[in-house]
DNA sequence: GTCCAGGCCAGAC
DNA sequence: GTCTGGCCTGGA
């Protein structure tokens, strides 16, 4: 893998482990737009056009396949103080992927499939305001409560195929947003109130998001389903997108799905699955989910065909 | 019109 | 601690 950037933009060589779509449509990140061929992301202050090159672009790049271009993701020093964490540069996923497929026959088909897929290091905040909002929700309504709150109280940082694009609101900015604008603008329905008051509670600091940061998982899981809204799933969201915490291991609908058809035998509870997730996975659960998650919604494991 | 989607909360036991 | 019912919204 090597690293150049010109014109503003920068350039991800010969890595196979980066496919946009499996990065960004698997429930982990609601800030992009699929347009043409890639996507348009806000992340951090940061606006970017994100694609893998097509073959005859990849030609001028000598003998390099599998470039992705971050288009306006700017020079080398913003791939190094922001990008490079963001996209979990650092992780060799071809060998975590082969520990995996070394696992079981299940893990392995997951990891096959899921080739490309990494999990982004995203802001602590930004995750607990957008898996709050993700709770009983669909995708694209969550993706539009989330862009319409940026809108509301974030800044404007870029304009592309006829849209403008905001940065995710700081805290200050986000206490500004009245129930009744998340309810009637945002239309994040009984929602707004959760909001609101985490909103709050995070602002007189009842409880701390540095202090998160620095608690085991254990405790740091107890302290976010503090936060109205915030319950074990949404914990376990905000943990492993937010907080790099490899362990934590979110339990929706599709986990029971999966889980039931591969590892465990007609189990309805949420806290036994998240335990067997972690006994099977241990401090990887959340990265095996991720493969599992992706690979049963792609294929639509355990979910019974009709007709 | 009915159903339900990538859960949480409150109340009952 | 475990279980149940209700819930904004909008698309099928």
């Amino acid at each position: 893998m090597e690293v150049i950037s010109k014109n503003n933009d920068i350039y991800i060589l010969d890595e196979k482990e980066f496919v946009p779509k499996n990065i960004f449509e698997n429930g982990q990140a609601f800030r992009w737009d699929k347009v043409n061929n890639g996507y348009n992301i806000v992340a951090g202050k940061y606006f970017a056009h994100v694609r893998k090159l097509n073959e005859s672009e990849v030609k001028s790049f000598g003998n390099y396949k599998d470039v992705v271009i971050i288009e306006n993701g700017g020079t080398l020093d913003d791939y190094e103080s922001f990008w490079r964490n963001y996209f979990d540069m650092d992780r060799d996923y071809f060998k975590l992927r082969k520990s995996f497929m070394e696992m079981d026959d299940n893990l392995r088909k997951a990891c096959e499939f899921g080739v490309g897929l990494r999990v982004l290091k995203q802001d602590l905040l930004e995750m607990i305001i957008s898996f709050i909002i993700s709770a009983n929700n669909q995708i694209p309504r969550i993706k539009s409560s989330i862009e319409k709150i940026c809108e509301l109280v974030g800044d404007k940082i870029y304009s592309r195929d006829g849209k403008d694009y905001y940065a995710f609101p700081s805290l200050e900015q986000l206490s500004n947003l009245t129930e009744e604008v998340l309810t009637d603008y945002a239309r994040v329905g009984y929602r707004a109130k959760y909001l609101v008051n985490t909103i709050k509670m995070l602002k007189d600091n009842e409880v701390s998001l540095d202090k998160v940061r620095l608690l085991p998982y254990e405790e740091a899981h107890k302290e976010l389903c503090k936060l109205q809204g915030v319950g074990p799933k949404v914990a376990d969201c905000i943990l492993l997108f937010g907080d790099s915490r490899d362990e934590a291991f979110p339990v929706d609908t599709w986990v029971i799905k999966f889980m039931n058809e591969y590892y465990v035998d007609n189990v309805k509870s949420m806290k036994k699955i998240k335990k067997a997730g972690a006994k099977i996975f241990k401090d990887k659960a959340g990265l095996a989910q991720q493969y599992l998650f992706f690979y049963a919604r792609e294929n639509k494991v355990g979910v019974k065909k009709r007709g």
